[in-house]
DNA sequence: CTGAAAGCGCTTACAG
DNA sequence: CTGAAAGCGCTTACAG
């Protein structure tokens, strides 16, 4: 190889004594070339090397071409929302590719209303995108837009098997539940009590939350399946605030819990009973303010991150990827589970959101 | 904006009623460009939100240029050696980046032998390359390299202060070790002692090592200021694996011994101890492969993962980013602290090393 | 101070 | 089955 140069289709052309449009056929295995020229051709690729320049492909194929993402993400009520996470990994990726010709619109839905939900996807169908970002709460819709969708569908946050071909990118909440029986565990041991809170949202639980339960329960009974621990959980309304301190002090008092596991991003809701024992550990999910705050105060020992602004992130790339590249193995990914305590809680520059 | 099409410095050029050469001045901000003139042009830039086509500008700049990086790591002495996981990051990030032009050289070096690394160093900046990664374990030849070399040059995985403005992809030891403080803390409190493992090399503790050291103790001393620990350490020969058992054995019976932290990747070499003891808690770092099935077993019970593939990939996307964008920001990057535990092993495709 | 032209490497549409 | 030419958007070297 000549230093400092790729081999261009130029070059491989005059070497193969061919035009470059011969090249170009063989090298996208195109009709219309004879098998000794093709043979020819193929050699002197290998000898040569050559790699084709990826910047001059895509300025034939894309340029002038603006690829628009569609993002619909639940509304954002506070300053503090987990919904802004998503978002900020969204806008980092589009820095990265605006000169790409990558723009996102984005879209917001009313997570308690199926219908708000449909009418954003319905208008969504209406323009034309070229891929979308969204979250798959709503099954029925869910599967209904992966449906009518003619592009590329992702869905951020939760994973749940839908009718069609649909893509995620999410954090495997069953192994959650099992790093967080592992965390409490290995705190607790068998001599305490255990006690999952899952708070539910017009009575029902959230299917990640679920099966971060299934998770952590598992984890008892596949790594000691001989022994007994006490589990108990309860489902609490997220509504209701106030009344979650006297549900639970009982339980407290009457069964010796030792570790506690917020199965949503709510753990700051339990100050005030967490702070009434001393010997009892807590793992919650998601880096919110509160929860942060508690960590830091250690009212909370372990939070478990999903990582939100990644799988944004990873999204978009995804598509882009997909998109350009022909490429789909972007377009479904398991985000790791991130352990953070205290000491390694991440740095990140909220002022960009 | 009009749907699906970006605007090009060909419309700029015929809305701002100027050539395409004197909208290329004004978006480089050259000489020679009359103030009434680029005002004109840039209104119309700002108008249209014009943006430019990154594939064009790389094509015509970079095209035809190859971009070789020389990557100078410790020698690889076994399957699984601590550095064939930068070599995997580094692999990767150069099989998305091929297509880009960027090649990589690989060197190797005895990292006993100070004069080897030098050695490799002279020929790497005879063979003008346009980046090197390395580690700078060698404090006066890591200065001498920084001095001579006129392109960056990016250390991975230990910070040392150097004299000259040097770059370091690097986990931040000293988090690592009160993050370790942590996580044994919550296990032992204060009933038990603590002991921290440091191997020598020739002799020495590596500078990380002694940077996890304080910052395990550093966790002890800001979180509780008034209280009493018992932290002790030992330094032990890492050639001398066979007595480790014996010197460590009288520790443990007479002080209660109950947290253990391994400061080096080594952990693994403490299983005979750490079998015989029932209530002792070990924090290691790296998931080697001894290290990984240990964990599975529950001899270990965290590891502290330095994410080596992961700063590999990052080095070499930050030069590529450097070097074309003239953007610095990546060449120099503190990498998380990630926790694991037998329940998050990440899962990697060893194969492709 | 400004413009017109050539060229980066690849793809496409057309000619033979 | 093969080639020659135009063009993607930008940059550079040259002309005026």
């Amino acid at each position: 190889m000549k230093p400092g140069r790729n081999y261009s289709i130029k070059d491989i052309a005059r070497l193969a004594n061919v035009s470059i449009g011969t090249v170009d056929r063989v090298l996208h295995d195109r009709k219309g070339v004879s098998q000794t020229t093709k043979e020819r051709v193929l050699a002197v690729i290998k000898k040569t090397g050559y790699k084709k320049n990826i910047m001059a492909s895509r300025l034939k194929l894309a340029s002038n071409h603006i690829i628009k993402i569609a993002v619909l993400l639940p509304e954002i009520k506070d300053d503090w929302s987990y919904w802004k996470w998503p978002k900020l990994g969204v806008t980092r990726a589009v820095s990265e590719l605006l000169e790409s010709g990558v723009r996102i619109k984005y879209f917001h839905f009313d997570a308690d209303l199926e219908e708000s939900f449909q009418a954003n996807c319905r208008k969504i169908l209406s323009e034309n995108y070229s891929a979308i970002v969204t979250v798959p709460f709503m099954k029925d819709a869910s599967n209904e837009l992966v449906k009518l969708a003619s592009v590329p569908d992702i869905f951020l946050d939760t994973y749940r098997s839908l009718n069609n071909s649909a893509n995620f990118i999410h954090q495997d909440s069953h192994v959650a539940g099992m790093v967080a029986g592992r965390l409490l565990y290995n705190l607790v041991g068998e001599e305490g009590a255990y006690l999952v809170v899952n708070m539910t949202e017009n009575g029902i639980v959230r299917i990640n939350c679920q099966q971060r339960e299934n998770g952590f329960r598992d984890f008892f009974s596949k790594n000691f399946p001989e022994k007994e621990f006490s589990i108990f959980s309860i489902n609490h309304s997220l509504e209701d605030s106030h009344s979650i301190s006297e549900e639970l002090s009982p339980i407290f008092t009457q069964e010796n819990i030792r570790g506690l596991f917020v199965t949503n991003s709510r753990a700051f809701m339990l100050r005030e009973v967490m702070a009434l024992l001393t010997d009892c550990f807590t793992v919650g999910f998601d880096l919110n303010y509160k929860n942060t705050e508690l960590l830091r105060e250690q009212e909370i020992h372990f939070i478990i991150n999903q990582k939100p602004d990644y799988q944004g992130y990873m999204a978009i790339k995804g598509v882009y990827k997909y998109l350009t590249e022909g490429n789909k193995e972007g377009l479904n990914m398991k985000i790791p589970v991130e352990i953070i305590v205290k000491e390694n809680i991440p740095i990140y520059e909220i002022d960009t959101i």
